[in-house]
DNA sequence: AATATTCATCGTATATTTACGATATAAGAT
DNA sequence: ATCTTATATCGTAAATATACGATGAATATT
């Protein structure tokens, strides 16, 4: 049991389905913006805006960098993050697509019945 | 410890996250994409198409259905399932100001350093 | 050289998710 | 009435995620 089923299912719902578990927890959808509204920061100024631990930051902004979504330099004793806006924008026009094609169904389909 | 935190993040956050959470499982995407394609689908339907046991593919349309992306009705012995477009929609804007916002400060950094 | 700062990683506890088979329930078919 | 079909739910096992303190490693300060 809880065998691992994903490799079974296609390679874009697999990619829509990481890039929504990257941003499925509140700290780093707030790491995110966090790091949007500056350009950039270090690891300490996320800490402190953050109610978590700073190893649970660190670990939350590990889990974000492996899905690409930021970027991440040493400089001192000090990391410095920043977004990494070509992955965000591919992962952006992955939901984009996802929802309009819903959507064009949606309006294909408006008439009919639902339950 | 692994107590819950969620409720010190701020609700906009939550939400996204939350939503994202509902869409971060391939087996969800699909079965979103499934009843898309046909505007509403009976429950065997889609255990036909996925490569997941009856139990499972209910356990999966049960979150989706407390994410209120889907709605569902009973018809005989049979479980009808369609999107709730008016929910989807309402996820589709919160991703995209997400996105926006961050697009707007990547033009605004744009010839910024970055790291 | 000794100490302090900053951050990543390790170890660990707990919670949640994923997956399945077995069972229950309710409607349809015989 | 009995049997079949369709699906939800229960119980359970294993995997993954979340969170923290402690420790390590590397640079900066004194």
């Amino acid at each position: 049991m809880a065998i691992n089923k994903k490799e079974e299912f296609n390679k874009t719902d697999n990619e829509l389905a990481d890039f929504a578990k990257a941003i499925s927890h509140p700290a780093r959808v707030a790491i995110l913006k966090t790091i949007s509204r500056k350009n950039m920061c270090i690891c300490g100024e996320i800490v402190e805006v953050l109610p978590l631990s700073q190893s649970t930051v660190s670990q939350h902004l590990k889990e974000l960098l492996n899905a690409g979504l930021i970027v991440g330099t040493i400089e001192g004793t000090k990391s410095c993050y920043c977004i990494n806006w070509k992955a965000f924008g591919k992962f952006a026009n992955g939901f984009n697509s996802f929802f309009n094609n819903a959507k064009t169904k949606a309006d294909a389909f408006r008439k009919e019945n639902c339950c």
